[in-house]
DNA sequence: GCATTATGCCTACATGCGTAGGCATTGTCA
DNA sequence: TGACAATGCCTACGCATGTAGGCATAATGC
């Protein structure tokens, strides 16, 4: 079938004016995943679209390329697939902190809160709420 | 002649149940940096290469990147160059943070340091050092 | 019945990055 | 002086990802 036009223009020139911008639509798709627990490509593109333009088949392409991943799964409704996530979402999160340390920080954690805290100083409630935080941890382990 | 080592047998297969787990060499690299101010492409080859194999190509391409990017500097000195930072460390890694934050938990430090906690229990010592630097930071912030 | 719409699916392309081969040049040492 | 090491530089490959075109099909409205 011919499906493309085959403008076979190899690269080269092509302006690049665009910024990358980084926005990583695979995180924003799970957050929406993850926050409205089942959904369909459609209702993912309505919810980007409203705040930038994007087309269908980049949603698409993307929600089936983290299903591969094993990050979403399927079912079939009607006649669409609903779209939920396979993975916990504090555990994803656990992994991307985890990356960041190893990465970022050398596996130091102490790393880690010195940037935070000199990034985003803390209000005194949040600074307490930590340090409870970290006492219970504490308790826990050991 | 035969400087790079460097075995060509990278068919493997690794399905897609492996973690990409993406140790970023580029990463590894400004850290080296970083911490030793100014680095020859060698020296960078050598300090991976005492952790694990790498080819000195692999190296120096991404350190070319890294100038691309606007990461890296370097000057000549003999013949060879020698690569510094023109980034700072706090800034990037400040700037990391930020975006964690920002966009993974969505403006909650609490909610970074909960699944910081979960993810990797601190120590004692940890902990320690940890509620320290919160004390302090709470004590500036007044 | 036919146009429209929604949706699944296949295909493509550029960029970023990890990885590395290979060549040219220059310095060093026996 | 010739072998070799160190280094800069050009080129390439494969995978992940963002981005998107276009077709097939099923449901819907007229």
């Amino acid at each position: 079938m011919p499906v493309d036009v085959g403008t076979t223009s190899k690269g080269d020139d092509m302006a690049k004016e665009n910024r990358p911008a980084n926005s990583s639509l695979q995180w924003e798709i799970m957050q929406i995943v993850w926050d409205r627990g089942e959904v369909t490509v459609g209702e993912v593109l309505e919810l980007i679209s409203a705040k930038r333009s994007i087309a269908r088949n980049t949603v698409q392409t993307t929600m089936v390329r983290l299903e591969e991943k094993g990050w979403l799964k399927h079912r079939p409704v009607a006649n669409a697939f609903r779209y939920s996530a396979a993975i916990e979402r504090q555990a994803s999160l656990g992994g991307m902190v985890r990356e960041l340390i190893d990465n970022a920080f050398e596996g130091s954690v102490e790393g880690l809160v010195m940037t935070l805290l000199e990034e985003r100083p803390l209000s005194k409630v949040e600074a307490e709420r930590i340090r409870q935080l970290i006492d219970e941890s504490a308790k826990k382990k050991r």
